[in-house]
DNA sequence: GTGGGTGCAAACTGTTTGCACATCT
DNA sequence: AGATGTGCAAACAGTTTGCACCCAC
C-alpha cells in the first residue's frame, strides 16, 4: 500500500512515450520513500550505492524530466540546494534553521489556507502558491538533533 | 519623505558600532529606491556606475551584514539567485514566471494571514513565515513585458 | 599605527552541458 | 542501425574567500 500512486505516475510517463528506465524508477522511487524532502546529492549518494555507475548527471536528468512532468516539485527553501517533494499537492513544509531539515505541514494545523491557485490577485493570475514556515524543529528544540551540542 | 526609515537603519547600524561607509550607506539606499527586489548583480551593476571600482564583493559583504543586522531580507523564490528586499516585515511577494520579476502583493489582497510568526506548530517554533505566489503578472498578461513576445 | 573595509582574483558549490558509449527496439 | 538514455568530465553561474591595499579613527 506504501507506493499507492507511483504507478499511476510512472503511467503518466508511459503516456507521454516518456522511456522509464531502472535509474528513473528508482529516482522516483527513492523520493516516494524518502518523505525528508532529499536534494540532488542526497538521491545521488543513496542511489549510487544500489546502482553501479550511477551518475549525478542521471540524477539532475531525471529530476529536470519529472518536474516537467509534474510528478515532483522543487522546493527552493534553501539557495544553495534543491529539495525535491514527492507530494504534487498543496502542502507547506517547515524549515529548521538548527538542521536545515524541511518537515511537512498539514494545513489542518494552520488556520487557513490564504488563497487558492487559479486566482487573481492584484491583476496577476496566481498558479502556484508556496509557504513555509522558518524556525527551530522539535527535535531540535528538545535537543536530539543539534549537531553544534558538545 | 520617501526615507523615511533609513535614517532609522543607519542609526541601529550605528548602536551596533558598525562603521556605515559610503558603500554600505548606497546597497542600502539602492534598496530602499528600488522595490523591484534586485539581485546583488542588479546592485553591483547601476552601483559601479556612481562609485568608481565598486565591487561584487562589497555587495555580497554589505548584503551579508545588512541580513544579519535584520535590516534587509533575502527572497529565495529563484534557486539560481537572491533578491534583495527593504521591507523587512511580513508580506507576500508574487512572481511570475515569465518576466522572473518579484512583486509585493500586500495583505489585504489576500483573505487572511495563515499565522504569525512565534507561535507553535506540530511542535516547531516558528519565527518566519515566507509565502509566495507564482503565476503571470499582470504585465505579462497585457503583453507589455513578454520578452519571448515574436 | 591599528582595525576594519574594500577590491581583485581565485576558489568553491550546485547545476548544466558536450560528447562518447551503452541500451533497447 | 536508429533513437534515446547514461556517465564522465569540463563548463558554468552565483557566491564566498584570501589577501594586499587603503582609509578613518
Amino acid at each position: 500500500m506504501k507506493h499507492t500512486g507511483k504507478e499511476e505516475k510512472v503511467a503518466r510517463l508511459k503516456a507521454k512515450r516518456v522511456i522509464v528506465t531502472t535509474q528513473r524508477y528508482a529516482v522516483l522511487d527513492f523520493l516516494q520513500d524518502n518523505a525528508f524532502h532529499p536534494t540532488a546529492e542526497d538521491i545521488y549518494q543513496s542511489l549510487k550505492g544500489m546502482y553501479p555507475a550511477f551518475s549525478r548527471a542521471t540524477v539532475y536528468n531525471t529530476l529536470d524530466l519529472l518536474k516537467r512532468y509534474d510528478l515532483i516539485k522543487e522546493i527552493t527553501i534553501e539557495r544553495e540546494r534543491a529539495h525535491y517533494d514527492y507530494r504534487t499537492g498543496p502542502h507547506y513544509h517547515f524549515f529548521c534553521r538548527q538542521c536545515r531539515r524541511i518537515y511537512d505541514v498539514e494545513m489542518k494545523g494552520l488556520k487557513k489556507y490564504p488563497l487558492n491557485a487559479d486566482k487573481l490577485i492584484e491583476g496577476h493570475t496566481v498558479d502556484d502558491v508556496c509557504l513555509y514556515l522558518v524556525g527551530t524543529c522539535y527535535a531540535c528544540l528538545k535537543g536530539g538533533y543539534d549537531a553544534g551540542a558538545s
